[in-house]
DNA sequence: AAGTTCTTATTAC
DNA sequence: CTAACGGTAATAAGAACTT
């Protein structure tokens, strides 16, 4: 991780599918087509918790979001087509796409079922080829999906993110490296990667000024970033300045996997409890397979929001189902028995190594 | 005092 | 009702606990 030093040299392009889930089902159900449909939580259950996971343009005109309570989104837009979120169906269309974006190099970073970085650094001259690398990629996705994607090409993971971001929805950008520094001074600091709206507001704290373009965090010395941000401000110093280090990472080894419940109605009732509490964690077991686990942590969200969680860790090897489950239940009465708040979220993570 | 483990905060999709 | 709110995972900082 050094700075500047692969600067300048590399040739990174991040392909992102434009409102991925929404934009299958449009294809699944043409007839939701240039109607504002969301994919998420059923806003008329269990109160409409839960949040909206994609929507499309037509839903982004009445200020809906992903991210956003559903049953803010539900208030914004009640003639919206408000669809459930079908996961092995978006699973099956990102493996197929996948198999098209593989096609051009091994080096591929999965950020998530719709989101891809390429290194193309040893498979092309300059940005250019790498374009119509990318556009090849649109056309294929295209041809075998009926979707559209955007794609940018930057010289670092974050110059390429951004101009994806610039170039949707269905288009191509490339941001050459000697316009990177400049093409972000204008922005939010917050499309910086790594600074969202904690960070925003810290910034904006120390330099008292609201609404902090990437210029004025500039002004921040390194020492200060540093103090504000430990050993990230360092990384941010850079990435204000278009320079981002961090390496087109292939596949990188799962630390931990868990399971999360949300109650439809915040519960005392123990037989509630310890039945969503057994599925949680017999489906992560069952999940985790054979690999040996070093620890476990529970989570517990309380009807007032408060999250807390209790975990234990124990030498690395294969536990039996049964062992996992008890040291589970311990850490969860240990959570319980202190409080008389009502449950709102239950969670089981294990941990993993190797 | 140093090293490990635990807990919380933050981010991102 | 001003506070709306998932599930999954990673990372970092500081507290808490051991040795």
């Amino acid at each position: 991780m050094k700075n500047e030093d692969l600067e300048e040299k590399r040739v990174v392009l991040h392909v992102d599918m434009d409102y991925f889930f929404a934009q299958i089902e449009e294809r699944e159900n043409p007839r939701f087509r240039g109607k504002p449909l969301i994919v998420g939580a059923d806003p008329k259950k269990g109160a409409g918790r839960g949040v909206v996971s994609t929507c499309n343009y037509e839903a982004r005109k009445y200020g809906i979001k992903s991210g956003m309570p559903i049953s803010r989104s539900y208030k914004l837009c009640p003639e919206g087509v408000f669809l459930p979120v079908n996961m092995p169906l978006y699973k099956r269309v990102s493996s197929s796409i996948f198999q098209i974006i593989e096609k051009e190099t091994e080096k591929i970073e999965r950020v998530s079922l719709d989101e891809a970085y390429l290194d193309l650094t040893k498979k092309v001259k300059n940005l250019k080829e790498a374009e119509s690398i990318g556009k090849k990629i649109k056309e294929k996705i295209k041809r075998k999906e009926d979707l559209t994607c955007s794609v940018g090409v930057g010289k670092n993971k974050m110059m390429a993110k951004i101009a994806c971001e610039e170039a949707k929805p269905d288009g191509i950008k490339v941001i050459f490296p000697k316009d990177s520094s400049k093409v972000i001074l204008k922005k939010s600091v917050e499309i910086i990667p790594g600074i969202g709206i904690k960070r925003k507001k810290e910034i904006e704290n120390y330099l008292k000024k609201k609404d902090v373009t990437v210029a004025d965090a500039k002004k921040i010395k390194k020492e200060n970033l540093e103090k504000i941000f430990g050993k990230l401000g360092k990384e941010f110093y850079w990435k204000f300045r278009g320079v981002d280090c961090e390496k087109v990472g292939e596949k990188k080894e799962t630390k931990s996997k868990g399971k999360e419940y949300t109650f439809q109605k915040d519960t005392y009732d123990p037989k509630k409890i310890i039945k969503i509490f057994r599925y949680l964690v017999f489906q992560t077991i069952k999940e985790v397979g054979k690999q040996k686990v070093k620890g476990v942590v529970v989570t517990c969200r309380f009807e007032d929001f408060e999250t807390h969680t209790k975990q234990t860790s124990f030498p690395l090897k294969f536990y039996k189902k049964k062992v996992l489950y008890k040291k589970g239940v311990s850490l969860l009465l240990h959570l319980i028995t202190k409080t008389k708040k009502r449950i709102r979220l239950l969670g089981f993570r294990l941990i993993l190594e190797r």
